[in-house]
DNA sequence: TGCTAATATGTTATCGATAACGGGAACGAT
DNA sequence: ATCGTTCCCGTTATCGATAACATATTAGCA
């Protein structure tokens, strides 16, 4: 692989043709005081040189980079890979370039680094794609009024002039825990996520709403903390069993630890559906073709991704059209999919 | 979020300071010629305006941006964005900012507008992240000799004077094959992947030329083709049963199928391990806990991306340097991770 | 004919930084 | 007193483009 030539430049494209850059400038913007034979004159130069104009130089000149910084956390498992997907996808049809930085963990609260990464290369808007947990949003309320870039957060806690797009957690894990009262379970436990989450705690505090209100009793010691993974679910499950003996049910809080639970049901010689029901959140792509299909809910997380693309892009415009931006909240119901291991034959 | 006031440049440092820009400038690079207390009082103002050097300007000057590209393929699945948390962590650690692309489909051929994109904001480099999959890459013999920047392929067959990293999925498979033999299965299937995809071929000739070493006669009927999906894996199973009745055992070139593949095999009521046995490859987070655990092939995609990046700043420095980089192969064996689904009592 | 307007193009300043060069002040050596 | 160094800092050119302005040519019209 031979280096020849650099990649040429307007000057050069300029002096090919004989007319000056501007003249060049006018040609690539397609502006109409061109005449008929120089512009064609100078497209073809442009062919045959392979030109193509540099977005550094524009960006600086231009004060608008057409760039979007993206903060994502957790890349290894699904859940921010579906959100990037959907973030790639609508930015590239919209013309818009991407920077990514991944946090090194999903608690990270020193964010000063990674703002001036994406400052220094003039981003016009920031996508926050790391979830809330614990206090990594503290600074959101302590400096959000001298950043000069917008920004749109994913999977937090709406607040008043900041735009936001999440799934509805809470009302998802109600729909999970109603639909499993519905199938006839009575002693329903939860495996929550880490509590510091926003969503582990979305979900449980619906859950527990949701017992509570069927009638339950008891239900504080219904439940286990486990940490998203499968095998956290697998062990907490077994401390759920034994504290909640009579339970017939379970609604994890994702499929992981629902995989997990499933486990430790088949190991306790239980029958799925008709003994026992789990029921999971977030449908991976796997968990139809688990022992058995796992019920869980959908939140299109690719959609999610899309609709913050689009939320900052009218952001931007609006700012650069000096108008003051309205900030929303754009908040998805998930679908349930209901699946064997929560279809009771005899409901 | 109000936007009060545009991040201060070089030239307000300079005007605040009472200096010329270019004291300034010696003062962020730390240069030593800059008397101590006029170093002082510049870094202080720069403290208290909280002025960062923009990294735009900064490229165009000195025709380096710090920047690569990385054009990935399929993030919604769980091995593109292993890779890409490597690359991420990575660069990071190493300074350098990504530019990121998704190829709207795996087997684009159009490459030229993702590369002119990356091309036009100055990276120094490509990490070219997506799989080969039948001719994609036959731009790379096209044109690589004209390319100006330097390119690091992932997953693809090893060519002369170009940098690749990859798992060894030939070896993989063959390690795989041979554990189905050890373990005492005599009649192996083989559910492969879309066979245009280099890693599903490697994968498949691998099987086939151990089991056939392994004496086991018309090896050319024993096998299906899948497309990754557990969907498909259980379709071209029971399609696999029909073809091949004394069948004992399946090598699925991915966990996915692996986890349909076992859904069929529950379903003829054969006992994993003792009846049939399975084994997956890539070691996705959840086939520990499938019933039973899964026999996986494990490969180091974090790695694989995070060596791209070492790869890539290697080659980018030596061409700085004028000297003549060197193109390397890098090549990992996959780990067999052996679990319940091939462990066989009697053994 | 002469004036205005429209058309087509070039010139200069600019974005935010660094490279390359220049030059004054302080100091010591001859 | 003169010269050369070293230290410190400023000026100008530059990266690759566009904005803003200026100007030359042609056309239109009273």
């Amino acid at each position: 692989m031979e280096r020849v030539n650099k990649r040429p430049t307007i000057k050069q494209v300029a002096s090919v043709s004989g007319v000056s850059t501007q003249t060049v400038s006018r040609v690539i913007n397609n502006r109409p005081d061109v005449a008929p034979d120089t512009r064609e004159r100078v497209m073809k130069v442009i062919q045959e040189l392979g030109y193509q104009p540099s977005a550094l130089a524009r960006s600086l000149i231009q004060q608008r980079s057409y760039t979007l910084g993206v903060v994502t956390a957790g890349l290894k498992f699904i859940g921010p890979s579906r959100t990037l997907n959907g973030i790639t996808n609508t930015a590239e049809d919209a013309g818009y370039s991407l920077i990514l930085k991944e946090l090194p963990n999903f608690n990270a609260t020193n964010v000063g680094p990674i703002f001036n990464g994406l400052l220094a290369r003039h981003v016009d808007g920031i996508i926050w794609a790391a979830p809330e947990i614990g206090d990594n949003r503290k600074w959101v309320d302590d400096f959000s009024f001298e950043l000069d870039v917008p920004i749109v957060f994913l999977t937090m806690q709406p607040r008043d002039g900041i735009s936001i797009v999440s799934a509805n957690n809470y009302e998802g894990a109600q729909i999970a825990t109603r639909h499993l009262i519905d199938q006839g379970y009575r002693h329903i436990g939860h495996i929550s996520g880490p509590l510091d989450w926003w969503e582990a705690k979305q979900r449980f505090s619906a859950w527990k709403t949701a017992v509570s209100e069927s009638g339950q009793p008891d239900c504080d010691d219904h439940w286990v903390e486990g940490n998203w993974s499968s095998s956290s679910g697998r062990e907490v499950c077994w401390k759920l069993f034994e504290k909640f003996p009579e339970m017939d049910a379970i609604f994890a809080a994702n499929d992981q630890m629902a995989l997990g639970a499933l486990s430790v049901v088949h190991e306790r010689g239980l029958n799925v559906p008709d003994d026992f029901g789990v029921i999971g959140f977030d449908n991976i792509a796997e968990s139809e073709y688990f022992w058995p299909a796992l019920t869980t809910m959908q939140h299109n997380q690719h959609q999610i991704g899309a609709l913050a693309v689009n939320e900052i892009i009218r952001i931007i415009e609006a700012i650069r059209n000096k108008q003051n931006p309205e900030y929303k909240s754009i908040i998805l119901t998930p679908n349930i999919l209901i699946r064997k291991s929560t279809l009771r034959a005899n409901v």
